[in-house]
RNA sequence: GCGGACGUAGCUCAGCUGGUAGAGCGCCAGGUUGUGGUCUUGGAUGUCGCGGGUUCGAGCCCCGUCGUUCGCCCCA
């Protein structure tokens, strides 16, 4: 490989794409701040333990599929392969666990090393909420809503499904898993290779094999609805009518886990059919343990998130690049002229762009190659008599306008 | 980390059983020395991903490597 390329697993984002993706974060934004959420840009690399405690011992991802370095001065730090941990740690460090709840918003790049995959990429974007401090299923169903809402203002809420489940509380769960590891021990014979290692490793991991001899197992396998305590149930219930009251159609599914001991109760993805295996757009649930692990007060929290890639691949369409008005001076008295009228346009809100070299022929070529909806064409002539030729690009027809009206023309143009 | 497919012009792709590389689009210039988008005439463009091997000769066959892609593992 001698020329230059991008690191494998990142990418560019121009042009379309970059209009998608920018689509995506700022209808995300809007949506959050309908929904009371401020947003938080918390820094893209951290101290790696802040990342290795919100993993507990799940030593494989953390030595494997984080992008570590020690910098000059022998620390050990990591660029952020999720926001949760950024942002629980930015709340103790800023003392907010006094000043509770808050509700976040973020948007930004993350970094996994992992094999990339369609919309599964190294340095990939992920839009992301937590609300912090709410011990109430209301907070949840309002979280999940709001993530409803997000995919539906982008236009490709029909196309996903809401999956739900709920992991219980830490004594509910301890039952559940206990049963489900006798379970699987049983058939242990049965299961494919690689869930015999998730038997040891991740045992609910099962629950979501893609193995076809292991689906007919789980089907059979107990669920945690027969192990929830009287507290996990209320909650669960609780949650359930919320969402109605909200209007949140969702599916339950037994088989949405999670690994790590600080999740509870709440657990959910919106999925999608259209982007292969990996399907899951927009994931979360509660995470009550996880502020503790960063040194704060045990505190409740829901959150999820995104990845913008795969949102954007949803997208009907892109959309539309802006259109700008397009300057053209002909011979060099219009220089000035035109220079003047260029600053004046943009004074009063309009983009507009002016060709640096050629003809008119050149610099109409140049003005329909960016879209414009109009150009203004200035000559000697024009000057001489204080009017500009503004030709409407896309009709073709072109008027005189005095050089003092053609500002206010234009704007009047451009509501339609 | 594992398995399959793919890598030829800026883009999308063609290239026969191995015989000195093509199309469309785009780009540039002319038809119009002050008028784009349509039309028309002409033009340029490639280390055939990279490295090695077989061969008189490799875009084509073999090995390696990098990258892309689909799936597995993992999924905070």
């Amino acid at each position: 490989m001698s020329s230059l390329q991008p690191v494998r697993g990142t990418h560019d984002l121009i042009g379309e794409t970059q209009r998608r993706h920018a689509h995506v974060v700022e209808t995300a934004r809007r949506i959050a701040g309908l929904y009371g959420f401020d947003e938080w840009a918390t820094p893209i690399f951290e101290d790696t333990r802040v990342f290795a405690r919100s993993l507990g011992d799940t030593s494989d991802v953390v030595s494997k599929e984080m992008y570590s370095f020690e910098d000059r001065g022998g620390e050990s730090l990591t660029l952020r392969p999720e926001g949760t941990a950024g942002v629980c740690r930015a709340l103790v460090t800023n003392g907010l666990t006094q000043s509770l709840p808050q509700k976040i918003f973020y948007a930004g790049p993350m970094f996994r090393y992992e094999r990339p995959q369609k919309g599964r990429y190294r340095q990939f974007h992920q839009i992301g909420v937590e609300l912090i401090g709410a011990a109430e299923p209301l907070a949840d169903a309002e979280t999940i809503a709001m993530g409803r809402d997000i995919l539906r203002a982008l236009g490709i809420a029909d196309e996903t499904v809401l999956e739900l489940n709920t992991l219980g509380d830490a004594e509910s769960r301890t039952a559940w898993r206990a049963a489900l590891v006798a379970y699987f021990t049983e058939v242990k014979d049965q299961l494919s290779e690689d869930s015999r290692n998730r038997l040891e490793r991740n045992p609910l991991r099962i629950l979501d094999s893609k193995a076809p001899q292991d689906r007919a197992l789980v089907a059979d396998a107990p669920m945690i609805g027969a192990f929830l305590t009287d507290d996990a149930r209320a909650f669960w219930d609780g949650l359930r009518s919320a969402l109605d009251l909200l209007g949140v159609p969702f599916r339950e599914n037994p088989g949405i886990v999670r690994g790590l001991d600080y999740y509870g109760h709440t657990a959910f993805e919106f999925v999608t059919e259209r982007l292969g295996a990996q399907g899951t757009v927009l994931a979360g649930g509660r995470y009550d343990g996880l502020v503790a692990e960063m040194g704060g007060p045990r505190t409740p929290a829901i959150g999820w998130a995104g990845g913008i890639e795969r949102l954007s691949m949803l997208l009907e369409a892109t959309p539309p690049a802006p259109r700008p008005v397009a300057i053209v001076p002909m011979g060099d008295a219009a220089g000035g002229v035109s220079v003047m009228l260029l600053q004046a346009l943009r004074a009063s809100g309009i983009r507009a762009e002016i060709a640096y070299r050629g003809n008119a022929k050149r610099r109409l070529e140049r003005a329909n190659r960016i879209g414009a909806t109009h150009a203004v064409l200035i000559g000697e002539d024009e000057i001489a008599r204080g009017v500009a030729q503004v030709k409407a690009l896309d009709e073709g027809s072109q008027g005189e306008i005095a050089l003092d009206a053609v500002v206010a023309y234009l704007a009047g143009a451009m509501r339609g």
